[in-house]
DNA sequence: GTTTTTAATTATAATTATTATAATTTTGTA
DNA sequence: TACAAAATTATAATAATTATAATTAAAAAC
């Protein structure tokens, strides 16, 4: 069974225009579950890839959240990470090892009381610390 | 009663050598909580400051971080914002009208099975929508 | 299956944001 | 006032992003 064929037709799914780049692109956010950066997927992508362009990262990362098949997060610094899972779900990253974890959580355990008459489009929780691996390392 | 003189006693109480810039950007950012960015500080106080300096802002708002007298929001496009308001509280940012609106919520109330183990340092929650007065207007 | 059309990718240039460095100014202290 | 230290400013360098045009690839028409 060949991954790429299920990614070619995911895209036709949604609207998306299937490329060798875009199968890729797509293919290493989802498999790597990684939340990578621009950069991450370029540099990556490019080993197997030696005519790509950083253009076309962009230019594919922008369809596809048009599309709603990936989520940009913003955890901090300026610096943008993809996710191909695309359902509500928080963000941890490390302090020390810089890795970025997901976690569940209830979102209708928040009450909002201000804002409980806006339209919430889209949730994002980020936590900020030390992650178990890290933490007893340093004992 | 100037407010100033305040600030200055509060960025000394703080570890922050005072200087007639800090004062004001710590002023501007304290009182209009717009959780403004980089440049929206810097073209309203050039405007009193005609010799203010980019770099001053920059270098004043890495201090002041470090010193955790304000807090840096990153809830989208890579715009890095600044808050007074150093205690955990959320942010909406209205997709309409681009105003970023605070609001309190029970952290305690969300439950973390997947990272209970973790060190948390700091919490985020954005979330993305339609204010009322936006949403309102439309109808 | 070749030609034509359209879209995607790439290469390049332009713009913007951020950081680094050195010169100048300000502030605090003797 | 004179000196030393620090902050601010001006300038340059770097990095990230966007815009544009040329090239290549894919799809549609014939
Ligand atoms: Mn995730
Ligand atoms: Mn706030
Ligand atoms: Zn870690
Ligand atoms: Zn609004």
């Amino acid at each position: 069974m060949n991954l790429s064929v299920n990614i070619n037709d995911f895209l036709k799914l949604n609207e998306v225009k299937s490329s060798f780049q875009r199968i890729k692109i797509y293919e290493y956010i989802a498999e790597n579950k990684n939340h990578p950066t621009v950069n991450t997927i370029f540099d990556e992508l490019v080993k197997q890839i030696p005519t790509l362009s950083k253009m076309t990262v962009y230019n594919t990362l922008k369809l596809f959240r048009e599309k709603n098949i990936i989520q940009e997060i913003s955890i901090e610094d300026n610096e943008l990470r993809y996710d191909a899972n695309v359902k509500t779900h928080g963000h941890f990253k490390c302090r020390k090892c810089g890795e970025i974890f997901d976690f569940e959580y209830n979102n209708s355990e928040i009450v909002f009381t201000e804002i409980n008459n806006y339209k919430i489009e889209e949730t994002q929780l980020f936590i900020k610390g030390i992650c178990s691996n890290c933490f007893t390392m340093n004992k």
